[in-house]
RNA sequence: GCGGGUGUAGCUCAGGUGGUUAGAGCACCAGAUUGUGGCUCUGGGGGCCGUGGGUUCAAGUCCCAUCACUCGCCCCA
């Protein structure tokens, strides 16, 4: 093993793994345009503030796993660790609620110091959508549909499951997290030690325990739907109602939560059990809280992120790349003449692969490496004659082509 | 941050109870075939056996530490 080793939890994208990653991030960009969202960059640092008053004080994220350090001008900087709050502080910075309602989508790397495993890294990539200013429940609708479709083109549609729930408003929530401590807070003897901290920093969390006597408890406590008021069962039935109106399924699942006061209303995953314990493809919801949160205007925000390394597990193998065509010169006149024709090929919008150097059999060699389809073959014999030979790599037929018909009928396959 | 597993060639992995020049397949390079690839055959280059320390006459093998990966917890995409 080489001793050279990259920083823990970080990896080299080798020009394979990276055409997977560039297929993953084209297939959301495109599909992103069929919905109206296009791609904003924000920068990969923020202040420090951004990600510690939007994420809250109380989550890992920000406690222990943001890579923070003190710049030469003595400003407090982070690596991001997600891509919503840099989209909102520049929401802000830009006063994009002129151009209400904001679509956009966005790629990049973000930065956690978590224990690295298989679909967990320090740095790692995600895509993402953000619909800013819109408060009616068909934002929420289309964002759904938008990321469901990703998965659809991405092929992963049969391996994932949408699960789906509601946070309420934040009347609803209140009154439900009330009820909710208080419950866990008469059967305290019996919770586990993790969800003793969750009462306090995150009571909601405690519904998603995977510790069995924390399981048997929560399977008692009260439940969400009993404190729904109106306005937020109406704005989850709207929910429901518009994902069955385009046919897409869905599982209800009532533990699932985010813990920040920001989010409300709509909760989803798409998870699959493909990738064990690192089971969530893509997550979002609602957050009407979260630009106020930060010093902006009251604005309405849903919106979904997914790991690219986790669809790229999921994905496996990135479409084949195009084809090139293998020029091999014989000699040094038609060296020349090849990186003339190469040129002219390339400009044509065709994948010329030129060996640098060696005989017609290294070249030939090379050229099927490549994946070539067709291989020309010029020598002098062949200048002279104004000609080439045109050989199918695929069943070895060669016949002999004019030279001045040679892109034409490249092009034509 | 907590608990378990694994580190031998570029990759996938063999190397009972410690024993002398550490192996295979794939990949790579060359030749068989001096202007014709894939297939086949022959040969070749590649290893601080993750790293550091210890036990021993002797360590890839045993012990300790450390680093990395990995499975689960936590958290999260």
């Amino acid at each position: 093993m080489a001793s050279l080793q990259p920083v823990r939890g970080t990896h080299d994208l080798l020009p394979e793994q990276n055409r997977l990653h560039d297929h993953i991030a084209e297939t959301a960009r495109a599909i992103g345009e069929l919905y109206g969202y296009h791609r904003m960059t924000t920068p990969i640092f923020e202040f420090t503030d951004v990600f510690a008053r939007t994420l809250g004080d109380t989550s890992d994220v920000v406690t222990k796993e943001m890579y923070s350090f003190e710049d030469r001008g003595g400003e407090h900087i982070t690596l991001r660790p997600e891509g919503t709050a840099g989209i909102a502080r520049a929401y802000i910075s830009n006063g994009m609620q002129q151009m209400s309602p904001v679509k956009v989508s966005y790629i990049g790397p973000m930065f956690r110091y978590e224990r690295p495993q298989k679909g967990r890294q320090r740095q790692f990539h995600q895509i993402g959508a953000e619909l800013l200013g819109v408060e009616q429940v068909a934002g929420d609708v289309e964002m759904i549909a938008y990321g469901a479709h990703i998965l659809k083109q991405l092929g992963l549609w049969d391996d994932v499951t949408l699960e789906l729930n509601t946070l309420g408003d934040p009347e609803s929530r209140a009154a439900y997290r009330t009820v909710l401590v208080d419950y866990f807070k008469g059967h305290f003897d019996k919770l586990s030690e993790d969800s003793r901290t969750r009462l306090d920093k995150n009571p909601l969390r405690i519904l998603d325990s995977k510790d069995e006597g924390d399981r048997e408890l929560v399977a008692n406590a009260p439940l969400f739907a009993d404190y729904l008021n109106e306005n937020s069962q109406q704005f989850f039935k709207g929910l429901t109602e518009g994902l069955g109106d385009i046919g897409i399924a869905y599982q209800l699942n009532p533990r699932l939560v985010r813990g920040l006061d920001y989010y409300c209303h709509t909760c989803f995953e798409f998870t699959t059990n493909t990738l064990g314990a690192q089971g969530t493809v893509m997550a979002g919801g609602r957050y009407d809280g979260l630009i106020s949160t930060m010093g902006g205007p009251q604005t309405a925000g849903v919106g979904w992120a997914a790991g690219v390394e986790r669809l790229a597990l999921m994905v496996g193998e990135a479409p084949p790349a195009a084809r090139p065509v293998a020029l091999i010169p014989m000699g040094d006149d038609a060296e020349r003449h090849c990186r003339k024709l190469a040129q002219d090929l390339r400009e044509a919008g065709i994948a010329v692969e030129l060996g640098y150097a060696g005989n017609m059999k290294k070249r030939l060699k090379r050229a099927d490496k490549a994946n070539a389809r067709l291989a020309v073959i010029l020598g002098d014999d062949e200048l002279a004659k104004g000609v080439a030979q045109l050989r199918d790599l695929d069943n070895s037929d060669q016949r002999e082509v004019a030279l001045n018909v040679l892109i034409e009928t490249v092009s034509k396959g």
